[in-house]
DNA sequence: AGTATCATGTAAGAGGTTACATGATTTT
DNA sequence: AAAATCATGTAACCTCTTACATGATACT
């Protein structure tokens, strides 16, 4: 029962389990066929991360009684793993998070619905449009002010990348649209 | 002299030192005080890199004649270091690239131009456009089947990774026009 | 006198990659 | 009969994170 936290990938596997155990070999399967890509679909990351939330209680395991045959393990989700999860997916966002974990960011926003912390997500949305506008300000004062130096190639690239941020901001801003307001009393 | 590959630090450092020698210290700065500051400024993620690349024949290092004070290692590129990073940065366009390592194709478009490379710009944004409007293909029939049954947040989330790729694709085509068009004969 | 900045490094530990091992079942 | 797929796991290796160590110079 230790408790260390997950990483990326250990919260991305609790998440997977919200709707209902499965196994690594499922689990995996999820890595290989949608656009959950981006995480590896190796035995040897996904198995040991696997043992390692069992050992710190996240989730419990069970060999598949419905196949007597080939050994299949069932995980699924603790109570203590569905409430890390709930942790993990409401915490506020920072600056360091849309500098350099986007991805978690939105992985953490995939699972509110399942975490049962859909009351949060506007919230979470109007939050990233903040950190969002605040970051993109110092992309443009920095192209502005180093941009005219840099060679073409390398200006584009930064470019590139502020494009996607205002993409993301857009994004969190049209979103909000899918929510319901909150009343100003 | 071994020569193994640099992982993306390794090559960001290289890409780094194209314009001329600098410091741990300086490649240290750039991470934190640049839109670079994805990757890690841990002295203990840089100084061993750092030592990597030397052993490995693709930097050398002298210890600052301009102060004789505190030690203040100087790195350089070599020969096969420039060479090793005109490899990297010219390598063709896979799907993998796209669906798991944006980050690392960016940087290798930002470094075309310090590597002597321009040339392959125009190319590089051409394969970078075909992968990118293969992968939407696949995401937006992703989508199309699997959306309706995804929980709001969910699909929220995918929505978002489309729209970014859909912006990289319109900064690959935009980008194209800041290069000489290639005649036709 | 104390804090911030310059500057390089190491040690312990965690987690990921790659490759291998094993073997049953299903498809061709 | 062979190949692909289902299914779990381990071992060696590499790199990164976190934290510590060290000490000079510059600023307040």
């Amino acid at each position: 029962m230790k408790t260390s936290t997950p990483t990326l990938l250990g919260h991305a596997l609790l998440g997977l389990l919200l709707p209902g155990p499965a196994s690594g070999y499922d689990l995996r399967q999820i890595f290989v066929r949608t656009p959950m890509a981006s995480f590896s679909d190796s035995p040897g990351a996904i198995y040991p991360a696997l043992a390692r939330l069992e050992k710190g209680g996240l989730v419990t395991s069970r060999v598949d009684p419905s196949t007597g045959l080939r050994l299949r393990r069932l995980y699924a989700l603790t109570e203590a793993g569905r409430n890390r999860l709930r942790a993990w997916v409401a915490q506020p966002i920072t600056r360091e998070d849309v500098v350099s974990d986007m991805d978690g960011l939105l992985l953490r926003f995939a699972f509110l619905d399942g975490a049962g912390a859909t009351a949060r997500a506007p919230t979470f949305l109007r939050e990233l449009q903040v950190t969002l506008e605040a970051y993109l300000s110092e992309l443009r004062a920095y192209l502005a002010k180093h941009g005219p130096v840099t060679p073409l190639t390398g200006r584009l690239a930064l470019e590139n990348g502020l494009r996607g941020y205002e993409a993301h901001l857009r994004w969190a801003m049209r979103s909000q649209a899918s929510f319901p307001a909150i009343e100003t009393p």
